[in-house]
DNA sequence: TTGAAAGCGATACCAA
DNA sequence: TTGGTATCGCTTTCAA
């Protein structure tokens, strides 16, 4: 009866045959049963059940995937669980659980080899989808990679050369030109920008609405007055700002994850650079407990947890039909006023 | 040679009965040099591990799930993927990853019922090890349900009677200790403090560490300055606040998420009550975007991440032998100062 | 050093 | 409405 466990001391569970047995059917009846398959009668059913449920039965996943070839697992892939990627993973599993699916995360360290490393991993444990946030969108290597791939994709606000995923997408104009606006109204003319460098869309996106924002307001603004920055670490943010200054900026807009926003405090702090009193800023983001002291950062702000969500329903629905053609939602910013924006000094 | 597919448009994937028709071989062999087994003719091997390479294998985690009995899957639930607990995911997904594991996460909301939901689906999943922080330890049903499971546990600054498992505690004495040590020294003398419930660990160590704080200075807290917190919301935090200034605190310690500390921030200002000039305050942690503005909260600190790479650690040791006697690792805590303390307010 | 064959626990097909 | 049987892709035993 116990056959051959090549686990020791691993119990053995207790199996649709076992309930077969007890019920006294046969396991093809337990498994229409216990899927709620149609063709059962009524009788057969309820006894069943409660057989199933007298002897504390619980599905085999692994058997189940293997025949199925479908894991009901999504993998979610990003750079680091800070606050905005951490968002996104808990709404994401929350919206993926009400629909029985579990959720596998990995960061990458923003490694692009790591990331390569992760995908295959969870190719391998044969997730049904992947939400990718990637490192770079850029990368030959993972692209490549995608493009092999079996699992469902969703991108989350990247757009990789040759793969059509699913995809969320920001819409950077309304946060990014609203706080140019703002920040010309005070009569800031030369307005820095901090962002990402152009290997995630974010990165290509912010500094095109921040100079959509400039020609608007018939500014000109000149490569010397944006900071692209390739890693998001504290040093990162207290150097741009530098640079920044030096190109005679009044005001900066940050659209860094909060680290370097951070850093970029600390360091304007230590050179006696008050804000908004000699610089205006707007971030890109606040933690709750952030937004409780002064200055309270003006802000581009959106939904990070409503992007993690949609990422869910897209993966979802990919799933219940894989020939659907790709979607992709947008999610708008809006910019925040706080008290860390202030008229530029005068005779400046 | 296609067989029958069950799934209609997936991919089928390269097998190693694949592998063993293109090298001229068995699958036994070939599933020798894929796991590294001894026993095998080198020329073997590497013309093996060539073919594999060629066609670009990739090993089906869900046929060796059901052969194995082991998934190499851990899951993890939290009750919310704030900074702590998604830092300590981090670390915990790091830690595994290099010894090929995947995490499975699952966050509670901090809802008993949803925590039985969440740990039988994992256990029906098949993961190797559990990794909780529960939202209560004394919830029966859960501990009914810990006691019958299968995967190994790790507990997380928790303790669930009649459960031996491996466990990640806290030590609050340092850091709860110093604080008020550190506010004694300031000259306050009604000390309250902000706790989670005693359906935890650190809701129960922590008040002690409070209360030893105070009789070792002489004073003797009475209940009234202390209030537990059932939930962690901001308009919690700002209840707290309210109770502990009428019970005529001059100093709060505040042990419980950054939420509930960051809506008493809230109340406090709207209130015209300042920090430090008013209240004193001492928090649980600090995000570092809030940490780079003023006030700097001093904080009974600890390393969170740290806590996750240990529960790590002690699973994977877990499944390396399961026989081991559980072990308990002790984290330790200190007391940082920052600028959210000062001496009572005279003539109060 | 190699390979044949027997499972692991499910689901899917087909016949009854 | 039922049940027998063949897989799913892998690891493990046992014999050669």
């Amino acid at each position: 009866m116990t056959g051959n466990d090549p686990n020791g001391g691993r119990q053995r569970g207790v199996t649709i045959i076992d309930i077969a047995r007890a019920a006294g059917t046969s396991k093809t009846t337990v498994s229409r049963v216990l899927n709620g398959e149609a063709g059962v009668a009524p009788a057969t059913r309820t006894h069943v059940t409660n057989v199933a449920a007298r002897l504390g039965y619980r599905a085999n996943t692994a058997a189940r995937s293997l025949r199925t070839r479908s894991s009901a697992l999504i993998g979610f892939l990003v750079p680091h669980l800070n606050e905005v990627f951490s968002q996104q993973a808990e709404r994401l599993s929350n919206e993926l659980r009400r629909h029985q699916v579990d959720l596998v995360i990995s960061t990458s360290g923003w490694d692009p080899d790591a990331e390569v490393e992760i995908v295959e991993r969870m190719a391998s444990r044969g997730v049904d989808a992947l939400v990718l946030s990637l490192t770079s969108d850029r990368n030959p290597d993972v692209a490549r990679l995608l493009r092999t791939l079996d699992p469902a994709l969703v991108l989350l606000d990247r757009e990789v050369r040759g793969i059509s995923a699913d995809t969320v997408l920001t819409d950077q104009s309304g946060g990014v030109e609203g706080a140019v606006a703002h920040l010309v109204e005070l009569g800031h003319e030369r307005i820095g920008l901090i962002s990402m460098t152009d290997v995630t869309r974010p990165g290509r996106e912010v500094p095109a609405a921040w100079r959509r924002g400039g020609q608007r307001a018939g500014l000109a603004f000149g490569p010397e007055l944006n900071v692209a920055l390739p890693h998001f670490d504290a040093a990162s943010g207290a150097t741009a700002a530098g640079a920044l200054l030096r190109a005679g900026a009044t005001a900066v807009i940050a659209c860094v994850p909060e680290a370097a926003i951070a850093g970029m405090l600390f360091d304007l702090r230590d050179r006696g650079i008050s804000i908004p009193g000699d610089l205006s800023l707007v971030g890109y983001h606040e933690p709750i407990l952030a937004s409780a002291k002064e200055p309270r950062i003006a802000a581009i702000t959106r939904d990070y947890g409503e992007m993690g969500a949609i990422a869910g329903r897209l993966a979802i629905t990919r799933l219940a039909n894989r020939e659907l053609r790709p979607r992709v939602e947008t999610v708008q910013t809006g910019f925040l006023p706080g008290s860390s924006t202030a008229p530029p000094r005068a005779g400046r």
